[in-house]
RNA sequence: GCGGUUAUGGUGAAGUGGUUAACACAUCUGGCUGUGAACCAGACAUUCGUCAGUUCGAUUCUGAUUAACCGCCCCA
């Protein structure tokens, strides 16, 4: 009897987790460049954090949550997103009062939801995101949004869909929801289950109901953006103008509400749609938070976030092939002949491995054609060959596997030969730096 | 939580109510124990997701179950 992978968990493993570990390189790269700090938090908190932060009414904590009772009888979650748990440090750390304001974090890690897995949905998954707190300028939104949107640019996306919409202030939210219970209260007997819990607890949340009928009666609902405060909608035109300054496609989305209570004033999507249709949902999305810091007993501070899912980016990157050159890299592979070959050849790769080199050896007794196969198979740019004949003259074959030339060379001289041979393949390199990549465009 | 589709070696997959379960790739052995492809000969599923039922007989039919994939809800 076998035992099986847990449900809607995936192992990534070879090509798959270099391409993981490129895009989450790209991304680092990128909240550096905006001058983010990583900040790594437990995959585990205590339930209540979730139900305080993300909140009582979305789907997350009513029916996603991992969540059971430790030894000791307290009720522990497998956090559902990364942002709560950020904010809970900088209470814990008081990183409020122990750090120049704003606080700018990155993270990348494992979040859970018990969900029914689908395609680029998995109840494992991997989350980047940022958080800038202690800021209360609209650029800082907009930081967040560009962020966000030089990620994807750079690793290859084109036609990145980017939708927005305002959830106003405190203020604006209160006068909209009186206006939306209005709407619906005559309505309400003829919705779906769903809405007639939505409008109880959340009634935002009618208008991101997906069946149709509803979404005619939601149609000609009063518009978020009509009950804006003016202070609440010059910050979102604010935000929009600078877009267009900067020439980055939106589209404003009333319907966009979003599934976690922190979120007021600017929210966003990242949408993207690969060249063979595959759509996994929103690959990004973030927003703005006034109260979040403060419900779990922080200062009132705001902040902004946004998180992208590693698994929905690879997902599209595959399907567009932008990640076709993830490739395991073996600089040399040393190939004893004959058993005892082995112990010289070991000590000879040790060698190289203590200079930096990637290398791989064969530790058993195998015929040539295995060996070339494996050769291959890893990608080796050298062998460097050892046996009977070469231990007893101290000396090594060094083989090129692509031009299939070989020098017999001293073992002594083999060191030196290889630094010459990867120094001027460095050279090479460097005409074509990644950094023009960046710049270009 | 609801719906659809699927389940055959390491992989991709044909196929049938009756004991040879195709073919291809990968792997291994030998031709060739000191040099990579190709070629040739051979090996590799006591078994068709799991459990039951029908049947003289089930991988095939029926039921249940589990899982995967896809969709809804929701979300990254």
């Amino acid at each position: 009897m076998n035992v099986n992978i847990v449900k809607g968990t995936h192992d990534i493993y070879d090509d798959d987790a270099r391409a993981f570990e490129y895009i989450e390189m790209v991304l680092k790269a990128v909240a550096e460049m905006y001058s983010f700090q990583q900040i790594r938090t437990p995959i585990l908190e205590y339930t209540e954090l979730f139900t305080r932060s993300v909140g009582e009414s979305s789907d997350i904590v009513r029916k996603e949550m991992y969540t059971f009772l430790d030894k000791g009888d307290r009720s522990v979650t497998l956090r559902p997103e990364l942002t709560a748990g950020v904010m809970r440090s900088i209470v814990t750390n008081k990183l409020y009062a122990t750090k120049d304001l704003p606080i700018k974090s990155y993270y990348v890690g494992p979040a859970f939801r018990y969900e029914r897995p689908q395609a680029g949905r998995y109840r494992q998954f991997n989350q980047f995101g940022i958080e800038a707190v202690g800021v209360t300028s609209p650029y800082q939104d907009l930081e967040c949004i560009m962020l966000g949107y030089d990620a994807l640019k750079l690793l290859g996306f084109k036609n990145i869909n980017l939708k927005i919409n305002s959830l106003g202030d405190q203020e604006s939210r209160n006068k909209y929801r009186e206006a939306l219970k209005e709407y619906f209260s005559k309505q309400i007997d003829n919705m779906c289950a769903d809405c007639k819990e939505r409008f109880n607890i959340n009634p935002l949340r009618i208008l991101d109901c997906k069946v149709p009928a509803d979404q005619e009666i939601a149609k000609n609902a009063p518009k978020m953006r009509d009950y804006l405060t003016p202070e609440a909608k010059k910050r979102f035109e604010t935000i929009t103008n600078t877009l267009e300054e900067y020439e980055i496609p939106y589209e404003i989305d009333d319907s966009l509400v979003r599934g976690l209570d922190y979120y007021s004033h600017i929210i966003f999507e990242f949408h993207y749609t690969t060249e063979n249709g595959l759509n996994v949902g929103a690959v990004g999305a973030g927003g703005h938070y006034d109260n979040l810091l403060s419900e779990i007993g922080g200062p009132a501070l705001s902040g902004v976030g946004l998180a992208l899912g590693i698994e929905r980016l690879y997902a599209v990157m595959k399907d567009d092939n932008l990640l076709k050159e993830e490739k395991l890299e073996t600089d040399v592979y040393v190939m004893p002949i004959g058993e005892d070959s082995i112990k010289d050849a070991f000590g000879v790769a040790q060698i190289l491995r203590a200079n930096a080199y990637k290398v791989e050896i064969c530790l058993e007794n195998k015929s040539f054609k295995q060996l070339f196969k494996r050769a291959e198979n890893i990608n080796a740019k050298l062998a460097v060959i050892i046996g009977e004949n070469e231990i007893k003259n101290n000396e090594v074959v060094l083989k090129d596997l692509h031009t299939q030339k070989q020098v017999t060379i001293p073992l002594k001289n083999l060191l030196g030969t290889l630094d010459m041979m990867f120094d001027d393949k460095e050279e090479e390199h460097d005409h074509c730096s990644c950094a023009e990549d960046i710049h270009h465009e």
